[in-house]
DNA sequence: CACAATTGAATTGTGAACAATATAATTGTT
DNA sequence: AACAATTATATTGTTCACAATTCAATTGTG
């Protein structure tokens, strides 16, 4: 009978970590659901919107430093960049300092996005989340410790 | 000079939205990163972890039962599941009563492997997170909150 | 200077996620 | 009973996400 076990009180605190993290997977799921037909307004997917709001805080930057703000490799970035400066929100150069690197910059439509995306995304998530502002933070802040602790795991 | 907006203390609110929600995002990652070398030792992905949790807490389930608690579609489920199925984890056989349905049950395999994913993840993802029992407990409880709050966002 | 090691992007292949659409089975209505 | 609406699943097409690999540019070392 050893592997008939059946739920045990020890079990509880075990699963919290599954359920952790099935919370956090669900609700990234939900706010895709909410942010989606916002961004749909601007063109933009929400990978993409991260990308713009890291460029409207600091323009040409390469796509390592995209990355390294996104946690995010070229694997991922580099098609997505592409796609971006299709829809001509952006441009890549190589760098002429370092050969390697890839210099992504915002064209004047891409910088011009960034009051329209202020007027309509903030509100609109800070409605659907139906939170304080005390609320979102302190589970901003818990999230990010807890992210960074995953992270070095992942590292060490 | 009206679209030459300066960051104004007024925006820091207003941003907080959209740091949560990357927050959520990156933690989500950064938990997968973690299941990932735990999972390949069960030949599952995250997703397909998921599933299997469902269905040794309750077998037999028709895939929208699968997807209400998990929140995903058909779309997601259907090739998922094929590939489960393929892998001889799970069976797919149409509901006699109703033949819309397709009834999703345990292999032999897919039930034994409950013991051995038992004894490997959750003791690794709880420290991982780096994280007290009631830390844990705390934040699951905020993001079950803020996902209700999401998805009935998105319905209204 | 030569050349091995490292770095930054790109590429390839697999697996989600989801919108939109299609199809077949069931239910509801008259 | 006929047939319109609904329901459950499947399919198609687009976009992430990431491991593994490749390639070219740069850096470090003897």
């Amino acid at each position: 009978m050893t592997s008939m076990r059946k739920k045990s009180a020890a079990d509880l605190p075990l699963q919290l970590g599954n359920q952790l993290c099935f919370a956090v997977y669900s609700t990234a799921h939900a706010f895709n659901r909410v942010y989606k037909p916002l961004l749909d307004r601007l063109g933009l997917t929400y990978p993409q919107y991260l990308v713009m709001l890291v460029l409207w805080e600091r323009d040409g930057l390469s796509v390592k430093e995209i990355g390294e703000r996104l946690f995010l490799d070229s694997g991922t970035l580099t098609p997505l960049l592409k796609r971006m400066e299709a829809l001509h929100f952006i441009r890549r150069t190589r760098s002429a300092e370092d050969e390697r690197q890839v210099i992504v910059t915002l064209t004047a439509q891409g910088a011009g996005l960034r009051d329209k995306a202020r007027s309509i995304v903030p509100p609109a998530i800070l409605d659907a989340t139906g939170c304080s502002l005390a609320e979102l933070a302190d589970l901003h802040g818990k999230l990010v410790r807890l992210r960074e602790h995953l992270n070095a795991a992942v590292e060490g």
